[in-house]
RNA sequence: GACCCGUUGGUGAAGCGGUUUAACACGUCGCCCUCUCAAGGCGAUACUUCAUGGGUUCAAAUCCCAUACGGGCCA
């Protein structure tokens, strides 16, 4: 039997050779210095941040180089895939906006002249590849069973030697074509494995675009390059996928720094020119003092649409993941305010290169600082969008009250120094209740008088107030002026510094009368400016919430 | 266990041999601001210090080596 014979034996039933397949995907034609990256998720469940983090990342590059961004869907592993996992996968990149040129667009369509993007979808043109490297003899069937592997991991670990399918491990390997045959023709399964040409013993060098230079000894491990089900593993997809789809620039995990031995041989084997790497680290998290990947079982922040549960906008998120990729950003930022995301320009010697732990706080004030830049009607939009799934009573109170929930998001709104009062979508309502009507019934004793509590002087100021000094029509000057007189009247300083100077000269001060105030209206002692509450609310709500003390 | 990567403040980090008395941002803590809060302003926040020890150099956070610790990967 001949190679070729033995390739066809191996491989039937094969409709196209890689022949065709590099005429169907040619070259792109893209300008010099386009980068063509990619995200390559697994539909095991929901979206992971780190796949997120890399979305960013990527999408900038590929935008900030006239290049094309494509989503791979890689569900290789069916064990662990989830049924939806496509969708999700869509569904978060569609929520977070960033979009891409090529890749599903629905569990069964897909946009880009590269595809398939589903790597189920690609069998025949793995199987063309695996068919070729048998007949270069780089590829061979091996039939050692998994309690073969496992018994040679077993002796490997007591002769404290390197693990794996390798040199004379790797018994399979000479197994003359006569000799496998037999095996099959027996009923042995098997499967396909690289006959890696490396030797241990030499070093190689890689330029990789974060790290820099690594140096790492040659791969000789047979890695498995067809598995039983007749799907390809990792790193065999890997590379003829990347070479087919012409990415680049590979931009993923330094988990994967260690295989990176593996996929040089690989596109070498295989006659492919390698892509370019880049292996930035991923987000950590700290627990007991030690530092972790994020997880995806133990940690609610790897799951992205805990952000869109507690409603932190998706530009804050992004531009936090942005802080994250190169640093430098939030400057730039500053400086072009208008600019969008991607207007800024990654660069990878600019990305981490030991892990950046998660930083919630971050994160808030990343939200702060975009919620408090957007108008009031936009910030009611989004609101509105958010309450829809998250938080149904809020929502109705929207719908009845949309002109007054406007005004109290407005308040101290616009402008160089606005109020930085909300950190999330779900974080406006308990600020903001008391405003509403049918919210406010709250329990006397659960109002938060302060310095003022007897019951008497609370109803006097506020008598005093309402009768002689409230008018609805005042500006702010006029309303804090009669504040002032009112307080000389009734003995208390209207004015602090004279207060702190000769305390015992008053019965309290201005703070504590318009604590007065403000805690007959809202319960609340810490609330927005004052004038703004008493304009919202108005005379008529004003009377109804101080007769209750009165 | 083999191999690889990393280690600058509470956090993200800048720094790439002299201009570093280690930028900037978040957090924290003070003080200030014609009402509380938020915001804002000002200041403080890395034991002459960049994991530790040694070396190279006139000069090192920056280059080299070793150790420690952390992470990854192989199974």
């Amino acid at each position: 039997m001949t190679r070729k014979e033995w390739a066809d034996f191996l491989v039937p039933n094969i409709k196209y050779d890689r022949e065709y397949y590099e005429k169907k995907y040619p070259k792109r034609d893209l300008n010099e210095g386009a980068m063509v990256v990619r995200v390559a998720p697994s539909p095991t469940g929901f979206v992971h941040f780190g796949t997120l983090f890399q979305g960013v990342m990527v999408h900038n590059l590929a935008k900030n180089s006239n290049g094309v961004f494509y989503i791979r869907i890689e569900d290789t592993d069916q064990k662990r895939e989830v049924e939806n996992g496509v969708e999700q996968i869509i569904e978060a990149f569609q929520f977070f906006g960033i979009d891409y040129d090529e890749g599903m667009i629905s569990e069964k369509e897909e946009k880009g002249n590269y595809g398939p993007y589903l790597q189920s979808k690609r069998r025949e043109i793995y199987c063309a590849y695996v068919k070729d490297l048998i007949e270069k003899d780089l590829a061979y069937p091996s039939f050692t069973t998994p309690e073969e592997l496992e018994r040679l991991r077993h002796e490997q670990e007591i002769r404290k030697g390197r693990m794996g399918y390798y040199g004379h491990y790797a018994k399979d390997r000479n197994l003359s074509i006569e000799e496998a045959l037999e095996k099959i023709k027996n009923g042995e399964k098997y499967v396909i494995r690289f006959k890696s040409p490396g030797n241990f013993e030499n070093k190689i060098a890689f330029q990789d675009l974060v790290k820099g230079k690594v140096v790492m000894p040659e791969n000789d491990i047979d890695h498995i390059i067809l598995k039983g089900d007749g799907l390809p593993t990792y790193h065999f997809a890997h590379v003829v996928d990347d070479h087919l789809m012409h990415t680049t620039h590979v931009v993923r995990g330094d988990e994967w720094l260690s295989s990176l031995p593996v996929h040089i041989q690989m596109f070498e084997a295989l006659g492919f020119e390698a892509p370019k790497y880049a292996h930035p680290s991923p987000i950590m998290k700290e627990e007991d003092g030690k530092r972790r990947k994020i997880s995806k079982r133990k940690d609610p922040e790897a799951d992205i649409r805990e952000f869109k549960k507690i409603g932190i906008p998706v530009e804050a998120m992004k531009q936090y993941l942005m802080t994250l990729v190169n640093s430098n950003y939030e400057e730039w930022y500053e400086k072009n305010p208008e600019k969008e995301l991607d207007d800024f320009k990654v660069t990878f010697k600019k990305m981490n290169i030991s892990g950046s732990l998660f930083d919630m706080e971050k994160v808030i004030n990343l939200s702060k600082n975009f919620l408090a830049k957007i108008t009031a009607e936009e910030f009611y939009n989004r609101l509105f969008l958010w309450s829809e799934e998250f938080d149904s009573e809020f929502h109705e109170l929207l719908i009845k009250y949309k002109k007054e929930t406007i005004s109290i998001l407005n308040i101290e709104r616009g402008g160089e120094k606005p109020r930085k009062d909300y950190s999330s979508y779900s974080n406006v309502y308990p600020s903001i209740w008391y405003m509403y009507d049918e919210k406010f019934n709250v329990p006397l004793e659960n109002y938060e008088f302060d310095k003022i509590k007897d019951k008497s002087e609370i109803s006097k100021i506020l008598t005093v107030y309402l009768t002689k000094y409230y008018d609805e029509k005042d500006s702010q000057d006029e309303w804090f002026g009669k504040m002032k007189v009112m307080c000389d009247e009734l003995g208390y300083a209207s004015n602090m510094k004279d207060y702190k100077q000769n305390p015992e000269n008053y019965k309290g001060n201005i703070a504590e009368v318009s604590t007065v105030i403000r805690v007959a209206l809202t319960s609340k002692k810490q609330t927005p400016n004052l004038f703004d509450i008493l304009k919202i609310l108005g005379a008529k709500k004003i009377e109804e919430r101080f007769s209750k003390l009165i």
